[in-house]
DNA sequence: ATAATTTATTCAACTAGTTTAATTTTTTTT
DNA sequence: AAAAAAAATTAAACTAGTTGAATAAATTAT
């Protein structure tokens, strides 16, 4: 199993020995998925943590009339996982997809706990990710209603040029909040 | 200077023994704000992580045409700051302003960090509450998705009936995403 | 208390984005 | 390589929410 990826990660935001490494390694399996195959589906606990080593996912919930609403797309060295269904154990809203054959690390919730007693460190880095996260979530909030979907449009392609070759047109007209259909018409406008 | 509500709070999330407390309460220093002063405004570094003791505050961002969005409503015994711009010491984008006269505690990004190092345990208390506070944005781009902005309203009183009565229609309209305008047809339809 | 200012309401014309459905293009499967 | 399935495009009718402008109601300041 090849940590280093997970490690160089968490050396960007938290300084480890070589003896905190080999711990926090010892914690994790790692997992394949095939394209299209779920690493969660709605109404399942999310039981794991995961950390992208290879490969794109979709996390998405679908409303009362079956319509798919994207929430985040993650790729490489990102974590995935419904945070409240894993925190509290209860039952998730969401689903986890991967678009692309794909390779995770993963902890068990009970793991963790134990980890962040043995490697307190952990604490600071998960905070620190997070802290990220909300900041750009907000953001996001911000420019759904300040940005029309055809500038909430040329800003994701802008932001995320490599997505756009990597996802599905659909995937990302739900995750910009419009149908496929309307997304379709603004990239016929250039 | 009354730290209690601080305490009880983090009680909450984190055991701590009286050392710490007291710890604690000596990075703290209060301000009381009146209604309509600002916290923090555009273009500012916002200098301090804010409890909030009594009052209710508005953050806000101002698009180029000079619409106000509303992102968060705070109230009694949570945290208010523009994050990024206290993780980077960069100009702010948002406007923080008192809805009502307030008391506040406020700590330094410099003594937090301090904090951290005396008290490990607050790290794990923040990464707590900012858990939670990604756990609801993420659920908020969910339904702002999802829902009609009618939906949203009735979602919104019902979460928080207590914001309807001390916060004026037209920030929550903004904070819903639609016109005052429209805010009020949709009153009127019940 | 009165005047001044801000906030909320109402209406009608308007527009950004949706819906439905048919057609074409691309991707996946065999 | 052909067939099947999924994704993208196009067009036209539609609707949720906006805009602007005028009026009424509620707050704030003097």
């Amino acid at each position: 199993m090849d940590t280093t990826k997970l490690i160089e990660h968490l050396l960007k935001h938290v300084q480890l020995d070589n003896n905190e490494t080999e711990t926090i390694e010892k914690y994790f399996t790692s997992k394949t998925l095939r394209k299209k195959e779920f690493l969660l589906r709605t109404n399942e606990v999310c039981r794991t943590e995961n950390f992208i080593l290879e490969g794109c996912f979709r996390t998405y919930s679908i409303d009362e009339n079956g319509f798919e609403r994207t929430l985040i797309f993650s790729v490489e060295s990102w974590w995935i996982a419904d945070l409240l269904s894993f925190l509290t154990e209860r039952p998730s809203s969401y689903n986890i997809v991967a678009l692309e054959n794909a390779k995770i690390l993963q902890i068990k919730k009970n793991d963790l706990e134990k980890l962040y007693l043995e490697v307190p460190k952990l604490e600071r880095y998960f905070r620190i990710l997070i802290q990220n996260a909300y900041i750009s979530q907000l953001e996001r909030i911000n420019q759904n209603y300040s940005l029309t979907a055809e500038q909430r449009y040329h800003l994701f392609i802008q932001k995320h040029p490599d997505f756009v070759q990597r996802i599905p047109q659909k995937h990302i007209a739900s995750y910009l909040g419009i149908t496929p259909v309307f997304l379709s018409m603004l990239r016929k406008k250039r």
